[in-house]
DNA sequence: TCCTTGTGTTGGTGTCACCAACGATATACC
DNA sequence: GGTATATCGTTGGTGACACCAACACAAGGA
């Protein structure tokens, strides 16, 4: 029988939840690694996605992110040609993000191989529980 | 109205996952940092808890953590004269580990300053929410 | 007796979340 | 029109920490 851990923390949500998002973060840098891309990348890529064009700014406000770190992923996905910045002619302070076409190969590409991690880590749930994970966690996260 | 992320994250668990593991650390870390204690510090300690007297290595295990950080971990609760750690007897390999009554005070301590902040993260969720977010998470890290 | 495994220690590295400051610019206010 | 404040992007930086390797000493199994 394996180790299991202490069932104070088995209570815990904070505890949980920390634990398995390790356990996730495990699993997709696999994917990110195996895809060329950084940890961030697949997050930005969906963002601009939906609400290109937009700011670097933007992006970083909707997913929580240093402008700093946003700057350095969206330099390396310009550079991977899988992102256009150019400066906003409207407002100079901005740079523009759009999606590139390799950009959305990019993004679909991941999408698909974070879909079996996905359906992996969640494969002991059934179909309600898992819809019921993912409201929650919305939930959480809306507040 | 404040930027919400792209849809597409929001049907991503495994990105919910890792959004909201990263709001609660900072939120335990905070906890952590006003308790006086480390990331772990408290991990441990209900490890001790339930397993004492235990060896550093069979805490490892059951918390998923680094043999170099449980011993790190340990001897700053050694410091702080919440875990009593001596050498076993029957096995010269192991570092024995209990807990003292000073660490069952901390252990307390933690745990009540972790329950506000739990009660505040799971607070937009009902009973049977909670119910089913703590299990579905217990049945992904149990697999 | 020898080999494998376990335990704890020591030494180390790369990633990354987070912070501050600056220059250029837009906006709001008087 | 001038000034103050806020925004955007860039540059520079740090501490925490997950993770890895190797070693010495020991127990257990073949």
């Amino acid at each position: 029988m394996s180790d299991r851990p202490p069932q104070r923390l088995l209570q815990t949500p904070s505890w949980l939840l920390t634990q398995v998002a390790a356990q996730v973060g495990r699993r997709t840098r696999e994917v990110f690694d195996s895809a060329g891309a950084g940890r961030h990348h697949y997050a930005i890529l969906c963002a601009v996605e939906e609400f290109g064009p937009c700011s670097q700014a933007e992006v970083g406000r909707r997913l929580h992110l240093d402008r700093k770190d946003v700057a350095d992923r969206v330099a390396e996905l310009e550079q991977q040609h899988c992102i256009d910045r150019r400066p906003d002619p409207d407002d100079p302070r901005r740079k523009v993000l759009r999606l590139t076409p390799r950009g959305i190969d990019r993004l679909e590409e991941i999408h698909e191989r974070l879909r079996v991690v996905q359906d992996d880590l969640v494969h002991g749930l059934d179909r309600s529980e898992r819809a019921a994970l993912v409201s929650a966690l919305q939930t959480i996260l809306g507040r």
